[in-house]
DNA sequence: TGACAATATATTCATCAGGAATATAGCCTC
DNA sequence: GAGGCTATATTCCTGATGAATATATTGTCA
């Protein structure tokens, strides 16, 4: 093995913490490829309307995805029966499960760290 | 019970997402009073070098923090002996364990999600 | 005692991420 | 064809952070 998935490279943890909807964005594409419009209401779904997402951090956040090569834009298309040609549709790459990874283990750390000093709101021990 | 632990109330909630020095901050107070260059250093410890924190970043952070009541300045000094006059020390008030709880709550759900969508790092179930 | 490092608080400057508002245009239904 | 939703994109403003700088005190040690 190369990159063992407990140890994330330098260069993965160079990209933490992520930002916030970029995490959120990242979720959303873990089980499909979707388009920014549809990526808004599958956050939107999840969340429970907690994290609602103003259009333009949705739109500059996939940009800078798109550089960092965390997604890439797919030709993959509906049938064009279901299609829009307005939509783009994004992939999630093996660097953005990566890490979405790396982010819930600094994310799980500091709940855990929270916990720990007696911070425990719900029903977890 | 008027704010039971479960439901925090709205007010609480309108101060999330805090942010990630903020919370951090009220970490380090969980167990003891601290002045502000001590909270620097147990942040240090604590993260294991993770978070750094600028001397910039925690100053603001502590007098937004104290603007919305989460810390309160104590005049309770340690010894003479042991003491710096140049210091000042900061308590947790009880909004401020009210947000740290209702932040670690925020941040679980969202590692909860992430696992349950396959990201799942480290050996959590 | 004098020098130097660490402690301690604070401010300024630049950057980055996010929300709100606005713009443009295609799709869908009635 | 009118109006509302879908879809992408940009601009303006604010808030949070890091880096750098400033200033002064405390502690160490030669």
């Amino acid at each position: 093995m190369t990159t063992p998935a407990l140890a994330p490279s330098r260069e993965i943890e160079a990209l933490l913490p992520l930002p916030a909807v970029t995490f959120q964005i990242l979720l959303a594409l873990a089980d499909e490829d979707l388009h920014g419009y549809a990526i808004l209401k599958e956050i939107e779904e999840r969340t429970g309307g907690e994290v609602s997402l103003g259009a333009g951090t949705l739109y500059r956040s996939i940009h800078r995805m798109l550089e960092q090569s965390l997604v890439v834009e797919t030709r993959d298309r509906p049938a064009p029966a279901d299609d829009d040609q307005r939509r783009r549709y994004y992939h999630l790459t093996a660097r953005g499960r990566a890490a979405a990874e790396a982010e819930t283990r600094r994310l799980g750390a500091m709940v855990e760290q929270a916990r720990a000093l007696g911070f425990v709101p719900e029903g977890a021990a």
